[in-house]
RNA sequence: GGACAAUUAGCUCAGUUGGCUAGAGCGCCCGCCUGACUCGCGGGAGGUCACUGGUUCGAAUCCAGUAUUGUCCACCA
């Protein structure tokens, strides 16, 4: 082992040795040690992103809870994929293509077309970010927002939605972002301070030209879309002007003055335009007095043509006509612009592109969060708010930390409709089509059903013939014929699709003519063309497909899943069916389609095929998918859905739903822990909390552990856009992962900011160098033959005593989710016990038994601290000469048998004395190199005397030897009930010493007033827990022997 | 305007249901190559736990209020 640990050496092979031992590939929970199952869903970061600190602090915890739950033996399954961030995504790759106008400069296709290729190569970047952290995903279950299981996921659950009437298309308010050039959430808005002006205008009555009504606005751009000015019903200023009509300034038209209790009295002058096209407050009331909506600024920004904006004014941008408006240069302005003030308020702009937000009235597609419905599964009436806030009120749902459920609460209860369509091209096209009266027309639920073959004569005799067509066996005809019976008996198919492969074509045939049935044969279902396997290829730990890959001369994987893509998209296009589709298939190949449908990229096609999707002879799967409506004059929605509408879907899409008979659906769903930024709370988890009790009528995780942000030395929040973040790769390269995610979990709580300097990360690096040489000198120990675990000298039973506490806090912090206390008590444990005392005792205090039990308490140390610095820890282990990861290790359980209150305390005596030996001589300047005499007196020590290597590790550690005779010249102190002498002869300053022992004197007496006060309160002593007063008492007579003696001591100076 | 947090050593922060003389890392001072570690070892200095009240035998911790900082939500032209 090299003297120093350098992370980068070891780091990205460590990494290998776990994946190729498919260490984090989750297991069933019927095959785990506990039974159990423990799930987190990776929160997916945007494909284009790239890793920042946000993301380290993610993946610290949720690796943290993964490998812990690993090793107490869960089946742990951390579910990873990526997000294709709609509009982030579309800009990005707007701007790499230089496309202004994506109407006139490109196509539809052809710009998801570039979005794909930007999103492949991406994601490779970010993933491997994450490999880089040492997270222990399951990365043979990655999924994509956009793939083509979840995508089924989306439009299904559209569909169930639109089917309960929770999901509308209606003219609304909207929130619109010139530069997005999409409707955003109310979510997506973010407000701003703006240093902005006020202006007031004035309005002539119709009837009157000479008099005016004056008007404060902050956006006189708006003007023209006016239909109305407003007062407040009790201003007795304005009470004969309500009912008048009043002239738009510039446009000339005329609008009604009206009465709204909505204006406020004290705010500009009293009086409101009332401008119900663009702004959301303005609608409400137009809506109440029945006013028109006039849109005057269009979709781009600029004033549109309508005969409401005057000619001069049309095609400015909105501000070049604010500008125009308040140009006091202008004859025309200076009739209506009374005054200018500056003026701060909140202006909204689009969280993406940073533009403000104009309100605009839209047809657009909402959720309706707020009608009562009968919920499929639960069978009740209720609505998507209640179902919200009713998870986390009836604890089905924790937050951690707690305090996040009353901001949980409060924006439930504010919660409006969710407007869930975006006009941007990149994300899930609205699964709605319309006809030419625009009729509403959606998908339809076809029933499939996938059948293998039944036996075959290749089967029979367990060889794989791709290559040459196979009969049925006699017992396959008669599986079809079985298979024909159930089907007709249980379902409905209406149609027969089959692989033209004879063992396919004559099951489908069997039961075609059975059931009465027309049987189709397409090309595309018919077997991988792999060769001929025999089990004579076959290697022990591969598996079947796995060997056929290598083995194959045929068809590439990459075919394969182009072919199984055609497949899909000609069930996309057949024609309604009054009844189930059957289709004939192969175990291989119907295992892809399921693959592909799964989203699970091809590459792990074979980790699965085993387990999740394997069929046998004559054996049906069934699933539902969704069709999209046929008619030659039907057309597409043209938007896409709120990139939330996916994400909300996550912890449940992923393992497989709609499919109610995935694998992975009924052992991981519900999951377990949402470990997520507190910042997108509203965003995603309640979201995900919804849409989960929507349709599978759970909610998708029992807890929700909420991190804080990581900040910048500003406090700042860190982004990307801001450029203003530490880049966590670079603190990787620098100092090691494991250093990175030290200094990521210790010192810090649940939903308070994650202060992050260069200097932290350095000491965690310097922690991880420690560990190793601890390693390294407890390596060096040698163990000799015959030795036991069994504690002899005071340093064996202290050790082994102090492990079994650690493992027992250790574990318990972690289960109550005290990560970064659990973190520093392990720094403690290792460094200031382990090494600082620990290995220094045991260098005079040893027996035969002494190597085994540091080795032993190593190895729990390592087990511990495996999930903070999986990488070091999997080295020393492996240096250990342990065969199994460490990764894989069950995790320790503490032993009664070695606790000992009595050892740790006797430990504890003699190291109070060595560390009083230390200060004086640090004190008196005495070498380090030099030995002095020192006389020891006391009851404990006597106990402690009888074990001769207490005497020598004492002696070692402060380096002194045993004097004997009285001394004549010294200082002397006590501690642990001991006096200390050390002979000093004829370095003694008189003067000094005197004021040392003053010095300890005013400390103590201190000391005793305050446990006196405390023993003399009657209720003290009453109510306080008795071992508290019994400590006191204890710790007031040892203060006092001190005292008296120092007393004595000084008397010798005086 | 409302909600939530933070305020502890020069800096960055811990401190779990109130209970030993309030802790860590970095920095600072003094001294050391003591059988693994200078990414190290030993010894120190440094804090009226933001402020004001209250509850309690006892408060950094609980309650009320004040101040400063930060975050979120709502938003009046």
């Amino acid at each position: 082992m090299d003297k120093a640990y350098e992370a980068k050496q070891h780091e990205d092979r460590i990494a290998e040795k776990w994946e190729k031992a498919k260490a984090f590939q989750a297991i069933r929970p019927q095959d785990s040690r506990s039974g159990e199952s423990f799930v987190i869903p990776l929160p997916p970061p945007n494909v284009t992103g790239t890793l920042h600190l946000g993301h380290a602090a993610m993946l610290v915890v949720e690796d943290i809870m993964c490998r812990y739950h690993r090793m107490a033996g869960d089946a742990t399954l951390w579910v990873p994929g990526t997000d294709h961030a709609a509009i982030a995504t579309e800009t990005v790759v707007l701007k790499h293509l230089g496309i202004k106008d994506r109407n006139k400069e490109t196509t539809r296709d052809k710009f998801i077309g570039e979005c794909w290729k930007w999103t492949k190569k991406a994601h490779d970047t970010i993933t491997n970010q994450i490999r880089k952290m040492g997270a222990s995903i399951d990365w043979t279950r990655e999924r994509f927002t956009m793939d083509m299981g979840l995508s089924g996921a989306v439009n299904t659950i559209f569909h169930d939605l639109y089917e309960a009437g929770l999901i509308y298309r209606g003219g609304r308010m909207i929130n619109w972002s010139v530069g997005a050039q999409s409707v955003l959430a109310d979510d997506e808005v973010e407000y701003k301070e703006v240093n902005g002006k006020l202006y007031y205008y004035q309005y002539f009555f119709k009837d009157d030209p000479k008099n005016s009504l004056v008007v404060a606005t902050t956006r006189p751009e708006t003007l023209f879309g006016d239909t109305a000015l407003a007062v407040n019903p009790k201003d007795k200023r304005y009470k004969s002007a309500v009912g008048k009509k009043v002239i738009i300034p510039f446009s000339n038209k005329e609008i009604p003055v009206i009465a709204d209790p909505y204006v406020d009295l004290k705010f500009g002058t009293g009086c409101l335009k009332i401008t119900p096209s663009h702004d959301p407050n303005d609608y409400e009331i137009g809506r109440k007095h029945k006013l028109e909506a006039r849109p005057v600024i269009g979709f781009d920004g600029k004033m549109k043509k309508s005969p409401y904006v005057p000619k001069e004014y049309e095609g400015l941008t909105r501000e070049e006509c604010r500008k125009r408006l308040s140009d006091e240069n202008d004859a025309k302005v200076k009739k209506y612009l009374l005054k200018i003030e500056p003026y701060v308020h909140s202006v909204g702009f689009c969280y993406r592109s940073h533009t403000a937000i104009e309100p605009m009235v839209s047809t657009q597609w909402f959720i309706d969060v707020n009608k009562a419905f009968v919920h499929p599964i639960l069978k009740k009436k209720t609505t998507l708010k209640k179902l919200t806030v009713d998870a986390v009120k009836k604890g089905d749902v924790k937050i951690i930390p707690g305090r996040f459920n009353k901001t949980y609460f409060q924006w439930v209860d504010n919660l409006r409709d969710w407007c869930i369509s975006r006009q941007i091209w990149w994300g899930h096209r609205i699964p709605v089509w319309y006809d030419k009266k625009e009729n509403i027309h959606l998908p339809r639920k076809q029933n499939l059903i996938f059948a293998r073959h039944g036996e075959s004569e290749s089967n029979a005799k367990m060889v794989i013939t791709s290559r040459n067509d196979s009969p049925l066996t006699d017992l396959g005809k008669s599986q079809a014929a079985e298979l024909a019976e159930k089907l007709k008996k249980e379902k409905k198919v209406k149609m027969i699709i089959s692989s033209p492969l004879a063992r396919a074509k004559s099951t489908g045939e069997i039961i075609a003519k059975k059931l009465g049935v027309k049987l189709v044969v397409w090309d595309e279902l018919l077997e991988i063309d792999c060769g001929d396997i025999t089990e004579k290829d076959m290697i022990p730990g591969r598996s079947v497909f796995e060997r056929m890959l290598e083995k194959n001369t045929g068809e590439a994987l990459e075919g394969m899943e182009k072919r199984a893509k055609t497949v899909w998209e000609k069930i996309e296009k057949l024609d309604p069916v009054d009844g189930d589709i059957l289709f004939i298939g192969h175990g291989m190949f119907t295992s892809i389609l399921f693959a592909l449908r799964d989203g699970v990229h091809p590459e792990h096609y074979s980790s699965f095929r085993d387990d999740r999707w394997r069929m046998k002879n004559a054996e049906t799967r069934e699933m539902t998918h969704l069709i999209a409506p046929k008619g030659k004059d039907l057309r597409q929605d043209e938007d896409t859905l709120d990139t939330w509408f996916s994400s909300a879907l996550w912890p449940f899409s992923t393992l497989g739903w709609p499919d109610a008979v995935n694998q992975d659906f009924r052992d991981f769903f519900p999951t377990s822990i949402l470990e997520t930024g507190h910042d997108i709370l509203f965003f995603w988890v309640a979201r995900m909390i919804m849409f989960s009790l929507f349709a599978t009528g759970k909610s998708p995780f029992h807890t929700v552990y909420l991190h804080g942000l990581v900040c910048d030395e500003k406090g700042q929040k860190m982004s990307k856009s801001k450029g203003n973040g530490i880049d966590p790769l670079a603190m990787i390269d620098k100092f090691g992962t494991d250093a990175l995610r030290m200094a990521m979990i210790v010192g810090t709580t649940p939903g308070n900011p994650i202060n992050l300097g260069e200097k932290k990360v350095e000491g965690y690096r310097n922690f991880a160098n420690k560990i190793w040489n601890i390693a390294r000198y407890i390596f060096s120990m040698n163990i000799p033959a015959g030795a036991k675990l069994e504690p002899k000298t005071h340093t064996d039973k202290w050790l082994l005593s102090k492990t079994q506490h650690l493992i027992r806090s250790a574990t318990e912090g972690l289960r109550k989710h005290h990560y970064g206390e659990v973190g520093s008590m392990l720094y403690k444990f290792a460094w200031s016990e382990l090494a600082d005392w620990g290995i220094e005792a045991s260098k005079a205090d040893s027996s035969e038994n002494t190597a085994l039990i540091f080795r032993e308490a190593l190895k729990s140390l390592l087990m511990l601290l495996h999930p903070y610095t999986p990488f070091v820890t999997e080295k020393i282990w492996e240096s250990m000469g342990e065969k199994d990861l460490l990764t894989l290790t069950p995790w320790p359980k503490p032993d009664k048998k070695w606790e000992s209150k009595e050892a740790e305390q006797d430990f504890e005596s003699v190291k109070a004395i060595v560390m009083k030996i230390r200060s004086l001589r640090s004190e008196k300047k005495i070498e380090p190199s030099v030995k002095i005499e020192a006389v020891f007196s006391g009851k404990k020590l006597d106990v402690l005397r009888e074990n001769e290597n207490i005497v020598k590790f004492l002696a070692s550690l402060s380096s002194v030897v045993y004097g004997k005779k009285p001394p004549r010249d010294g200082i002397s102190d006590y501690v642990s009930g001991t006096e200390i002498f050390l002979v000093l002869e004829g370095v003694i300053d008189e003067e000094a010493e005197k004021m040392r022992i003053e010095r300890e004197l005013e400390n103590l007496e201190k000391l005793i007033r305050n446990l006196d006060s405390r023993l003399s309160n009657e209720s003290y002593v009453k109510n306080a827990p008795p071992r508290l007063v019994e400590e006191t008492r204890r710790q007031l007579q040892e203060s006092s022997e001190k005292v008296k003696r120092l007393k004595e001591e000084k008397k010798k100076y005086a």
